[in-house]
DNA sequence: CTCATGATGTTAGTATCTATCACGTGAACC
DNA sequence: GGTTCACGTGATAGATACTAACATCATGAG
């Protein structure tokens, strides 16, 4: 937060945690990973299910992408810090978008366990790829608003606008 | 296409363009650039205003979407063996992720060109972001089925199967 | 106490990308 | 026709992310 992604290096971290530059990459795969961890795919996955599957796709995703969201911003100046990092660093937005790509293909997993047929897992990945992106605009824009407004009211008027009909 | 993207270095590009690899950097700002560059986020913002404005934001987005792709894949073999690499190595991936969020910034400064208002170019954000999610979606689908099935019917279910209704 | 196992460190190396200076070619201008 | 200037290119040195191979140390089971 202080100097910025690019300007400080594995060094950098390894010497804070007090530890070689060699272990920091045995825990990390990656120096973006240093950031992006999170479980937020599974979670999502876990969750989807639990919902009453008589509704339309995008809705139980979307209810369900907001029961994540919920969860996982308990921790508020955390979550947007590390927002903030990621949209102001290329490689962080890049490698973020790459990690919603998992998230959709765990809830795609998940809604179409047992079923075989093609057609509704493309469907499903479809409905999964939308909401994802509707949400993603939420998150920036809750980021861009210091976390001020409540992050469930945008997700449900970027939601709305989209798909013609309230959540 | 022979040896996969991480397997070939800068300097096996440049010595096969039979120039230095720093012409390389001069040319391409990364590696990445050597497979992702286009201008598709140009012609979409170019199309996009050609529609009639009465029809849902989503509709006018996913139509010009379609427009836009019919014309970049022209060269069929070309686009399909681009795609499968993007698919399969994680870099490029995320890149051209990040290369969507570029046409969709294209996209919303097109729509709301003049209009100061926050919250229409909120809306009209996320329903470029959906409609990339699906369209992205279509994108590899055809490339998963070597590009013999109708690109634009892939999208078309798509979307009737995201937002319940035709395009 | 011994020893095996796992975590950590060290070293050497490759690849991407940047900064800087030098060189050559072609075009514009006198 | 000659000079100069702009521009593309090359060579070199360097920073940093990451990998591979081997050495070392700590911890806990027997």
């Amino acid at each position: 937060m202080e100097r910025g992604y690019d300007a400080t290096t594995v060094n950098d971290v390894a010497e804070a945690a007090g530890v070689s530059a060699m272990t920091v990459y045995r825990h990390f795969a990656t120096k973006e990973d240093l950031v992006l961890y999170d479980d937020f795919d599974q979670q999502a996955a876990a969750t989807v299910n639990e919902l009453r599957a008589d509704e339309p796709l995008v809705v139980r995703i979307a209810r369900t992408l907001i029961a994540t969201y919920d969860q996982a911003i308990a921790d508020k100046e955390f979550h947007l810090a590390r927002l903030r990092l990621m949209i102001a660093t290329e490689a962080l937005r890049a490698r973020h978008l790459d990690s919603q790509y998992a998230t959709q293909e765990a809830l795609v997993a998940a809604l179409t366990a047992g079923s075989e047929d093609p057609a509704s897992e493309f469907q499903a990945r479809a409905a999964a790829s939308a909401c994802l992106g509707v949400a993603h605009i939420a998150l920036l824009r809750w980021a861009a608003e210091d976390g001020e407004p409540d992050l469930r009211r945008l997700f449900e008027e970027a939601f709305t606008a989209t798909f013609g009909h309230p959540l």
